[in-house]
RNA sequence: GGUGUCAUAGCUCAGUUGGUAGAGCAAAGGACUGAAAAUCCUUGUGUCCCUGGUUCGAUUCCCGGUGACACCA
């Protein structure tokens, strides 16, 4: 029996990994299957960089505009959904093509997420506002007291760490570190992944013209659409959030559009880091370009 | 052409009454289990424009260059 490959192509925003994954994927004959959480979203059609319609007509892509932004979506249901299409399509496919750049969602397929329960938005907004009104100390008290592992192991100077462990102890009266299992599940397929990447001034340099292009085709027309639903998790996306700061008033065009590329830079480095703790990119500048 | 002011980190600038210097931003490094394009942690990178002088010691004071800006011609 032929062992089934899964080819999963990382990388940072920007270095071309579209255009690499359809050429892999017309020459494997498989589907792309998109491994992004924010490409998912069909309301947002510029500023999250998807796959143009012409690339969209030449392979089958799966998770690009898939999703809405009103119904909150996770890493967690993202595996849910895209390992049983995964297996499905595997019956007609030896290989397959994955494109991601959220690492995350990628380990969410390779690894996978234990089973954590998913968070409950009335408890988090509540944890949200005693964050607000008592301090993160408060909370990283009680968590402490709750569940003395966690308080050693997450990182306690993160809200957003200290609240998702006190919601889940809250919640089902577990120890939010008694969920984890450390152990990866067992997948049936081989993973392959391959890193798109370019040297960091080569990189910027198409992240800030990327974001020319955006504004060119309309990305503040876009965003302006979008206003009324800011407050959606889905749209704290880089590209968004800066130019609802601009429509607010906050800040002038030519300031969000900076700000744009300068949080985009950051993103592509955390993508980097990401991977260079897997080892799949060195830790030196880097050099490695697949194409 | 003359006079004046300025020249310090990638950028904007502070500072050293002479003992080789520090803020903000940019940047770099790291973490990461249902918000992950999110969220959080750490870090100061320098021929102090160049040459010479005074001095134990000059980025700082002095002479002379060079460049930028302003004003006067």
């Amino acid at each position: 029996m032929i062992r089934k490959r899964l080819t999963i192509i990382v990388g940072p925003t920007a270095a071309g990994k579209t255009d690499y994954a359809i050429s892999l994927a017309l020459k494997f004959g498989s589907p792309v299957i998109s491994c992004d959480s924010r490409q998912i979203y069909r309301e947002m059609k510029i500023g999250t960089a998807p796959p143009t319609p012409e690339q969209l007509s030449l392979v089958k892509h799966y998770f690009i505009f898939s999703h809405s932004i009103h119904d909150d979506y996770t890493a967690g249901q993202y595996e849910m959904e895209a390992l049983p299409l995964i297996e499905t399509l595997f019956e007609n496919h030896d290989n397959l093509v994955m494109v991601g750049g959220s690492g995350l969602y990628v380990d969410a397929i390779c690894k996978g997420m234990d089973d954590f329960p998913k968070s409950d938005p009335e408890l988090r907004m509540t944890l949200m506002s005693r964050l607000k009104t008592e301090g993160l100390d408060s909370l990283r008290s009680e968590l402490r007291l709750l569940d003395r592992e966690s308080y050693d192991s997450i990182d306690i100077t993160n809200p957003q760490r200290v609240i998702r462990a006190l919601e889940v102890t809250l919640m089902t009266g577990r120890k939010f570190s008694s969920f984890k299992s450390y152990t990866q599940k067992k997948r049936n397929f081989e993973i392959e992944k391959i890193v798109v990447d370019r040297p960091r001034e080569e990189l910027y340099e198409r992240i800030n013209l990327r974001v020319e292009k955006m504004m060119e085709a309309g990305l503040l027309e876009e965003a302006t659409g979008l206003y009324q639903f800011r407050k959606r998790t889905a749209l704290k996306t880089v590209g968004y959030s800066e130019l609802f700061d601009y429509i607010d008033g906050k800040v002038s065009l030519d300031e969000a559009v900076w700000l744009i590329k300068r949080n985009t830079r950051r993103y592509a480095k955390r993508q980097i880091t990401w991977w260079r703790r897997e080892g799949l990119i060195p830790s030196e500048s880097i050099k490695r370009r697949s194409r």
